[in-house]
DNA sequence: CTCCAGGCATATT
DNA sequence: AATATGCATGGA
């Protein structure tokens, strides 16, 4: 099935690709190819307008996969960026990011793939983590259907499949110290002791300590599962938020050629800006 | 070879 | 409360 939106202040390449999702790939044609809640899809921006191409296999992607409500909240094409940008310009750092890239919108994704990609995600570089992601899926996913080259996807696994393995079964992911992590966040999860619903009624704070209470999950991945995957974006005061973009990310200045670099500093900047709204 | 990558748990001060 | 260290892995 094919949705097709008209976007502003969207660039489709920088989103997908500056570090906050880790499934979508871009293929020759400058089309992106995704697995998002299980179903396929190919992404494509033509100017202002966004095209989507849904492969959704039955039993494997989510219904609302196939709705194009579903699509507009991933993308965050509710959400009036140039509003926020008129309010990052008033700080001289968040005026660069924004000028850097204006077109990245922090995508709204599934809570327990977020949790369990920014568990592996520790002390990794983005590269690697996609090829963990992928594996992962791969291995204990189901088929989701095919890529633009033919190869076969697959979902993100349930969390039933993936608490159901053990260390062994992961090795062949190379994740290193990051397994045991893994699998404790796959039981929890499958377990029911944590869910998205537990979060809804939580003050920001207080799903942060809740995220903070898991082995191997520290201030950085709560941070990143909750501006990620639960829509929380004032997580933190503004300057600490400000403090981080400018100390870890630019101790000399802003890049001028690290788009990935640029985007997660912009995230950290949109996470904080929009505690003022 | 060393250093680092979207950190964290743990021990030590 | 602050700071130091080890950790699997693979690419630069």
């Amino acid at each position: 099935m094919k949705i097709e939106f008209t976007v502003k202040d969207f660039d489709l390449g920088a989103t997908l690709m500056c570090g906050q999702a880790f499934r979508w790939t871009e293929e020759c044609d400058g089309s992106y190819d995704g697995v998002v809640r299980g179903a396929v899809v190919s992404a494509k921006q033509d100017g202002d307008t966004l095209s989507l191409d849904i492969s959704a296999k039955s039993g494997v992607a989510a219904e609302e996969t196939l709705t194009e409500d579903f699509w507009r909240n991933y993308f965050a094409l509710d959400i009036d960026y140039t509003k926020l940008h008129d309010q990052y310009r008033r700080n001289p750092v968040l005026r660069d990011c924004v000028d850097f890239s204006p077109g990245i919108r922090v995508l709204r994704q599934d809570f327990y793939e977020t949790f369990i990609s920014f568990i592996i995600s520790q002390n990794n570089n983005i590269t690697r983590i996609r090829s963990i992601v992928k594996k992962l899926s791969e291995l204990f996913g189901k088929e989701a259907g095919e890529g633009a080259d033919g190869r076969k996807l697959y979902a993100f696994p349930d969390a039933e499949s993936l608490a159901a393995q053990t260390d062994d079964a992961l090795a062949p992911l190379r994740a290193g110290y990051r397994v045991p992590s893994i699998l404790g966040g796959a039981k929890l999860i499958a377990g029911n002791e944590i869910s998205e619903e537990m979060f809804s009624g939580l003050s920001t704070a207080d799903a942060r300590k809740k995220l903070l209470g898991v082995y191997g999950v520290g201030p950085k991945i709560a941070d990143c599962v909750l501006l990620f995957g639960l829509g929380r974006f004032e997580s933190f005061p503004i300057d600490v938020w400000v403090k981080r973009a400018m100390t870890e990310l630019f101790p000399d200045g802003l890049p001028e050629c690290a788009v990935p670099t640029a985007g997660i500093a912009q995230q950290y900047i949109f996470h904080y800006m929009r505690t003022r709204i």
